[in-house]
DNA sequence: ACAGTGATTGGCT
DNA sequence: GCCAATCACTGTG
């Protein structure tokens, strides 16, 4: 059931008729998620956050007023559980300025950089420093805005299914970055998660769980299957 | 498709 | 000083 037809049009079926609040600034068919939703354990959160959509409403240009929404729907997902999890920043409860995200309420987010050059970003869930990293996506609104952040350092244009096919494509994509770090995403409109729209809703057959990517220091708890991704689809990063 | 390698810097020991 | 929850490019099959 992950497949669907037509795909990668610029468009968006309407579930929902409005935005929270009446709110004008946010899609107006994308209804976020709040602590309800955010406040599971890790695992269960990471495979519930799929298929769910990554909203960005962002400026068209620096000094520019124009808005403009960004928008892909989850496909991979892994959990970083905290406590005993050694490939966790906050493994034994270890608590830094970098990492203070995770120990915050649920639906936080965490925006880290990495080799220097590149971001991840996370979701923290129920549990002490627990975290779902957001791996892969599929673009649904602003292809073209999020192609034209992702190809800016490169020789060629990035392919559709390139786009948000990695933890930093995503954000690079999306334009997320330090200054999103700890941001409410249960508040406010420029950064949150919604609901799906009604085909794009996940069959939970459709889930595969494989080892996390990236971590082979983590001794006993690199092979444990804490990545999860929807079977089949084309915008994961690593099958 | 897959393997090897360089880029680049903040955060931590 | 070391290294990372990565990516892009190149060469090979």
């Amino acid at each position: 059931m992950a497949k669907r037809k037509g795909s990668s049009k610029e468009s968006c079926e309407c579930v929902e008729s409005k935005s929270p609040k009446g709110s004008d600034s946010g899609h107006p068919c994308l209804k976020r998620l709040g602590n309800e939703f955010f406040g599971q354990s890790c695992t269960e959160l990471a495979k519930q956050l799929l298929g769910k959509v990554i909203v960005r409403n962002v400026c068209e240009d620096s000094g520019s007023a124009k808005m403009l929404t960004l928008s892909a729907r989850i496909v991979e997902t892994e959990a970083y559980l905290g406590g005993e999890d050694k490939a966790s920043h906050s493994h034994k409860g270890k608590k830094t300025e970098r990492n203070r995200a995770m120990f915050m309420s649920p639906g936080t987010a965490y925006v880290y950089s990495i080799y220097g050059m590149y971001w991840c970003f996370n979701v923290s869930s129920a549990g002490e420093g627990a975290a779902v990293l957001i791996r892969a996506a599929e673009p649904l609104d602003g292809l073209e805005t999020m192609r034209k952040e992702r190809s800016a350092r490169r020789k060629t244009s990035v392919k559709t299914k390139e786009l948000c096919n990695g933890p930093s494509k995503l954000c690079q994509a999306l334009r997320i970055c330090k200054q999103l770090d700890r941001t409410d995403l249960t508040a406010g409109e420029q950064f949150y998660i919604a609901e799906a729209a009604d085909r794009l809703q996940v069959d939970e057959q459709t889930i595969v769980s494989k080892p996390r990517v990236g971590i082979a220091y983590a001794e006993e708890w690199t092979d444990k299957p804490l990545r999860f991704f929807l079977a089949n689809n084309v915008f994961v990063s690593v099958k």
